[in-house]
DNA sequence: CCAAAAGTGTTCAGCTTACACCCATGA
DNA sequence: TCATGGGTGTAAGCTGAACACTTTTGG
């Protein structure tokens, strides 16, 4: 059975990830300084090698775990990128991932050691290969996706409150929105259960905590509704 | 530099291609009945492994005009498929595709040499592999392409009639739309061109031919304006 | 007491949806 | 003449978008 394939050619494979977190204020990627080359000293994605005993998706999560010491977090494929010298050295077809972290949850340590730095989406170096390109789809697929699926929370603490959430929307696609229709918007799927606790680090007033109920928004799922914050 | 990855394994790296077309009454797949080892005599999608002097594009459009004869059609990419045990044979990391082609186009006897069979997508034999996920996923794409893009057009003539066109809609989702909202939708968007010519096979008043202007669509899209079909 | 952020309702326009009848013509 | 599919308009309901003032409280 597996002489089938003999007399076709073998690559390398690899996964690049692009990793959002949201700091408060702005919507952020976790670049690498490459201080290993090829392209030493350059900016690039995290990525690593495919390993035959792991899927795609698992050696996603192992890159994405060396990188921030982080597990069950929310990381979908993008796309594979297979130009013929998009690696300059050798030919290497990459499968790009993209990941949504807390930002606060990561290894400090970790990212030190690999030369890892937060870049807000509207500002960051130049990247090598076509990792540029990776960065632009997977801006598009998060916000297409967040468009239909609650994933913003997957940036966010589990306690949240609405004004938060609002700049974490206004941060991914990059425009004000008015809070008075956000909060009819957000609060009507009926997904969010408000706390008698409130926030008090960025006002006097102090907004109160709401959850992200996930019972509630799988049964909303299930009733044939759908999530759709039309922005 | 071209040692830098030496220590890394290397994997066979396959395209498959999800191939539909629209016959005037169901949205069909093309699928082969193999004729060849692995997984001989059981059905599954049309692919190929990379070779090393081509893209994963490049990939994609050899096995489609190897296939079909069709160069030169809507092709894109659905995502990369990985898991080990995917082929049982040899592990092989799989890019699928999906392509849309006008049904009469194709070459009747490459589809003979390779025993493909065009099957309703909503009744096909199962497939080997993971190719019964790839589809799946191929036709989610398709939907919500469909909504934004005039990607239906893909697969008719140039020149169409508005039922004709509701009714590859109804194909791709597979339910009715009402005529009367459904016409008004469509012209709205003032991409469609009335022809003074009547399409007369199918009824005895005979429908007018349009033809998809795609001059208009571009300014369309640089105007700001987006296709929207609310299916 | 005041600055700063949280919280709250209403109106208008545009879009989606539902719905029924006449038209043209080949057989 | 009649069966078949093509073509047409309107009204109601819903959703998105615009918009301004009051509340709370720490400093």
């Amino acid at each position: 059975m597996s002489s089938y394939y003999k007399e076709h050619e073998k690559f390398y494979v690899a996964v690049d990830i692009i990793i959002f977190g949201f700091d408060g204020e702005r919507l952020n990627l976790l670049l690498i300084k490459r201080n290993f080359p090829p392209s030493k000293g350059k900016w690039s994605l995290m990525g690593g090698f495919l390993k035959n005993y792991e899927s795609l998706d698992q050696a996603a999560e192992r890159v994405l775990y060396t990188l921030t010491g982080l597990n069950n977090v929310f990381l979908e494929q993008l796309q594979a990128y297979g130009n013929i010298y998009r690696d300059p050295g050798e030919r290497v077809i990459s499968i790009a991932y993209y990941a949504l972290i807390k930002i606060d949850d990561y290894d400090e340590n970790l990212l030190e050691k690999h030369n890892a730095h937060w870049y807000p989406i509207t500002d960051f170096p130049s990247l090598i290969f076509d990792h540029n390109n990776m960065v632009k789809r997977a801006i598009a697929r998060l916000r297409r996706k967040a468009k239909t699926q609650p994933i913003g929370f997957e940036m966010l603490p589990a306690k949240i409150t609405i004004p938060q959430l609002q700049k974490l929307y206004e941060a991914i696609y990059l425009k004000k929105f008015d809070k008075r229709n956000f909060r009819k918007k957000i609060l009507s799927y009926n997904v969010l259960e408000k706390l008698d606790e409130k926030e008090k680090e960025t006002s006097k007033k102090g907004a109160y905590y709401y959850y992200f109920n996930e019972r509630k928004y799988s049964q909303l799922l299930e009733n044939g509704y759908s999530f759709n914050v039309n922005i």
